[in-house]
DNA sequence: AATGAATGAGGCTTCATTCAT
DNA sequence: TATGAATGAAGCCTCATTCAT
């Protein structure tokens, strides 16, 4: 709330970071150049002075985001299941902490803002997914996981999970059930059993 | 594109349809009076003689979203595991015909848009999740699925699963991958392996 | 200054008329949505429901101007020096009662607010220049005009009279001088004494 | 580019010679603060340390436009015709070489950011006008001119070819035709032809 | 003398909503 | 019930100008 001037690195900063709360807080239609200067503190105009138009600020938004989610990626660990794990309970953890950050990530209002940029928000996703799939071929390949399992089909339901946990989050539901180890035990069981045998 | 005049009924339904339409063709940005005037083929102001604002006419596109997304509900069957079946085959065939009906049910776009009754989409979603639970419920209660695994994390899963299926249509990948019965079987394989010993 | 309702066509009239009253009475700087709204009679934002954009708004401008210019247009008579001094003597006139008007043909201002249709202004005064240089070349064919003078330089020195007799109305200057049919003696002799011979 | 200090009287050069070029080269709706700045190679704030207001920029760059048109004037000449020439194919060589600034001089957009000395630019024309007058009225009572042309007319015919030829390089036609000595013969001609019997 | 962030006033444009016809 | 002009409130963005640094 600071009413003092402020290097342009900063502002920029302290913008982007009030979209991206504005955005998973109360949602894009609110976020709006007198909304976003009444957060910093500045009249709205002065926000083009930091940035060039909107879009850019959406996109200020989005990387800001993508450091959030990415911030210690990708575990490090020999076992993909334990690197699976280590990212799943991080990524479930922040769901419960933030959910309105992570929901942001699958936001039609957020990609509709990004407008051209609006690959920015998808590549997010899609690097969670690689990542995920990644764990499950190389598990898969070390027998780990059992054979007939369609990895496609296994990265859908790792990353839906997630999914589905934070629009659980977003309509209350939901909350006490998902103690992130207990949801990922199921999963685990469900990838290992097959391949016991 | 008839002007002539029509009971309000048939126009609410008219109405509502074309903003469904709408919503998941074009996005919400695009749902304004004259948009809907245009696709009903009446003037813009002539809107608010059958419905008294934006709200409401919102509410009444989920009412019928709700209608097409529960059309042949609930599927009959006695094992729950079939039950289970037909409704995830029959959803994630809709996602592929229809992606963005299916992913209006997620928008947060359309919540947002619905206003104070926003309420009425997540009963959508709250719906299919209780079926879902549901079934897979009574199926661990007849022993067909391993009893260590927990009904929520299952839930989250499977709901999970039609959730990325859908997004994933919205970044235009995985279309090829997503064949309903292979993820239903990799699925079930899943859920029933633990149970055969 | 109706504050009633019209149907669109008649207040795209008004509101071309009035955007011309503006430009050539008090610059185009002061061609605002407001100023045009307050000379019509309806609120800023009404004008966008009778045109796109401002854009449209100049054309229409520019289309009225070419309308007030070009209404008995061209001149007919068989001789045509005689086609030439009904022309220049109207012209002249109109300079004369409505100088404002016939400057805004020659605005830099108008013709950059036209943007992309600036040739619509060019135009304008193309086919003036056009139908001068025509009369011109045909005097000089049936011999009533020195042959040793360029039709390019003729051409320019009529058109830049009635040029040079508009911006001296607008600078103040000048007013009296103008007598239309002295000038036009003063042109003609010069024309046609080389040829007397 | 240099952000060293510069005393005030060169930095006043600099930027009128700046707005002058953007004028005429960019349009005056280019002539920000900003856009000065840039050109100048110095912050826009600092522009105001120079110049109170745009205003006063403005007609600082008259003043500037004034000192390029009027650089070897008057022409020294015995005869009035002779100077008269010199002027005159001077002037139309200008305009070929640098329309755009022989442009500024009829530019209401010039006048219009003058504000209230907007004066300042016609007095540039009128000097011009008064010195053409002045030649042909000198040449008349010399006997070189056609006693019946009137002098008034006289003046806007030449003062007006200049003009048109300037807005016909705007409007990028008449390039070729242009010939600064080709014109002045037809007129010459014309001014003399009467008077040599 | 220089910087550049901040302001505030305006300008364009969109849109839900109203209301005379 | 229908029309479509009118309104008023935003929203985005630009720019002359000020002022703390």
């Amino acid at each position: 709330m600071s009413t003092a001037r402020r290097p342009t690195e900063e502002r920029r900063q302290q913008i982007a970071e009030a979209a991206l709360r504005i955005i998973s807080g109360k949602g894009v239609h609110r976020l709006t150049a007198q909304e976003l200067g009444r957060e910093v503190g500045i009249a709205d105009g002065t926000i083009f002075r930091h940035f060039k138009d909107k879009a850019e600020i959406v996109r200020a938004a989005i990387a800001h985001l993508e450091g959030v989610l990415f911030e210690q990626f990708p575990p490090q660990a020999e076992d993909p299941l334990e690197r699976l794990r280590l990212f799943f309970v991080g990524r479930l953890t922040l769901v419960q902490r933030m959910p309105s950050v992570f929901l942001a990530a699958f936001s039609d209002r957020l990609e509709e803002a990004a407008g051209e940029d609006a690959g920015a928000v998808r590549s997010i996703i899609e690097r969670s997914q690689a990542f995920v799939r990644q764990c499950l071929t190389e598990a898969q390949e070390r027998g780990q996981i059992d054979r007939r399992l369609s990895p496609d089909a296994l990265t859908l339901m790792v990353v839906g999970t997630l999914q589905a946990a934070a629009f659980g989050h977003r309509r209350g539901a939901l909350k006490s059930q998902l103690d992130p180890t207990t949801v990922w035990q199921t999963i685990e069981i469900m990838l290992t059993l097959g391949a016991k045998k």
